[in-house]
Order: C-alpha cells, then sequence, then structure tokens
DNA sequence: TGCCAGGCCGGGT
DNA sequence: ACCCGGCATGGC
C-alpha cells in the first residue's frame, strides 16, 4: 500500500477498462427503474431482478405512483422472481412513502437536494442500506458517490488491497480520495468490478483468469 | 443436491 | 461497535 495507493486504484480501473471496455451502466430504461432494481438487487441474482421488474411493466405499476397505489400483497406477488419477495415488497413500499411525502412522489425534486443530505434521508428509509442507497444516488441521480459491494470487497480483499475488517466507508472512502471526482469514472468503475467477479469469480473463493492477476500493480509497483 | 446471487434488519453480545 | 439468523427464488 503506502505511496501505491492512488497508483493501484487508478491502474485497476485502467486495466478492467482495456480488458473489459466500456459498461455503460446501469442496465434500465428510467432512473426510477434504477431505484426499483437497486432495492431488488439486494443479495439476489439480476436475471432474477429482470423477470420481477418485467411484472412491474406489465402491469403498468413501474411507476412512484403506481407502486404507491398497489396492494402491498399483490406487490409481493409480483415480485416472487427476485426472492425475498416479501421484504422487498415492504421496502419498495418504504422508499414510495418517503419519495411522496418528503418530494410529492417526484425523483428531480429529490435529486435536487445536497448529496450529503439526501444520503442521509434516504439511509433513513428502512431497507436501504449503503449499497442501495449510494446506487441510487450515483445510477438514477447522476450524483458523484462510489459505490462498493460484496464484489469489489472481495477483489480488493482477494488482491491484497484491503484487509477482510475493511468497513463499506474504509473501502468508499479509498476510492473517492483516489480518484477524481467523476460521476462517469464511478459508474464505470463499479460496473468493470462486477463484470470482473461475474466473469472470473464464479465463488468466493475460486478467481481464475482474472486479469489482474498478470502484472498486479501491488506486487511490481513498487 | 447444495451453494450462491450487485443486502439489510433486528436482536444479541 | 461487531456478529448472527432470517428473508426466498432461480441457475449451475
Amino acid at each position: 500500500m503506502g505511496g501505491g495507493e492512488e497508483r493501484t486504484i487508478i491502474v485497476v480501473y485502467q486495466k478492467l477498462l482495456n480488458f473489459f471496455g466500456e459498461q455503460g451502466w446501469w442496465p434500465a430504461d428510467t432512473p426510477f427503474e434504477v431505484v426499483v432494481g437497486a432495492i431488488l438487487t439486494q443479495n439476489t441474482a439480476w436475471r432474477n431482478v429482470e423477470r420481477a421488474i418485467e411484472n412491474l411493466k406489465r402491469e403498468g405499476i413501474l411507476s412512484p405512483e403506481g407502486l404507491k397505489d398497489v396492494e402491498t400483497s399483490r406487490l409481493a406477488e409480483l415480485l416472487r422472481p427476485a426472492g425475498y419477495y416479501n421484504v422487498k415488497a415492504r421496502r419498495l413500499k418504504n422508499f414510495m412513502d418517503f419519495l411522496h411525502r418528503e418530494y410529492g412522489g417526484d425523483l428531480n425534486r429529490m435529486f435536487s437536494e445536497p448529496l450529503h443530505t439526501l444520503r442521509q434521508k434516504i439511509l433513513k428509509v428502512k431497507g436501504v442500506g449503503f449499497e442501495t442507497a449510494d446506487s441510487i444516488l450515483l445510477y438514477a441521480g447522476g450524483k458523484p458517490i462510489f459505490v462498493v459491494d460484496a464484489y469489489t470487497k472481495r477483489i480488493l480483499a482477494r488482491h491484497g488491497v484491503i484487509t477482510d475488517g475493511a468497513s463499506y466507508q474504509d473501502i468508499q472512502d479509498l476510492f473517492m480520495r483516489n480518484l477524481p471526482r467523476s460521476v462517469p469514472l464511478y459508474k464505470e468503475y463499479h460496473a468493470l468490478l462486477v463484470k470482473l467477479a461475474k466473469t472470473f469469480c464464479k465463488t468466493k473463493f475460486v478467481c481464475t483468469g482474472c486479469p489482474l492477476e498478470e502484472g498486479w500493480p501491488i506486487s511490481n509497483g513498487k
């Protein structure tokens, strides 16, 4: 680590971008769909989230009004393929309550709030933790905040950049103090880490063919 | 078949 | 300030 920290963070990005190319995240048609997807993808395979979102679209309720008005039990049934459907129905409802109560159901109004204020408020919504909040802020709101997920932790830990005990804030700070404050960069970097994990880290313990292994900046850099 | 997936909450140390 | 069990479907 030491003085190589900044270089490490940037070199990893360059390697990933060079290897995989632009990812163009988040996979959604609208900012509202990003919000819904961020909650539904909690500890869940994205393919299953897509099915649930398809259900919401088919029923014509993928909107602040639609999700506010739908019966929670019916919403849960539509979310079934995404798993944890009772929990997630409640969490979507919680966020809708918040959105309508504070901003009249208008995402643009919500995102007009200053980043730090908004982040604290979103984190108070039951069912929205650090990753979900930051995903919403970055990918739906275009706010400059770096998203840390299980993949990010696993990849950094495996390559000795962090220790297992590193907190969300530790890791987020690591990225944000070593990168320019750029929304497109934050978006792309996180997307590339997910791409890397999905491609080469099939389980928590196996990581074969990882493009970071060759010439890993920790070992060669310095 | 069992383990895992783009977490989070509530209760217990 | 951590640590754990619970929540649930679909893919490999």
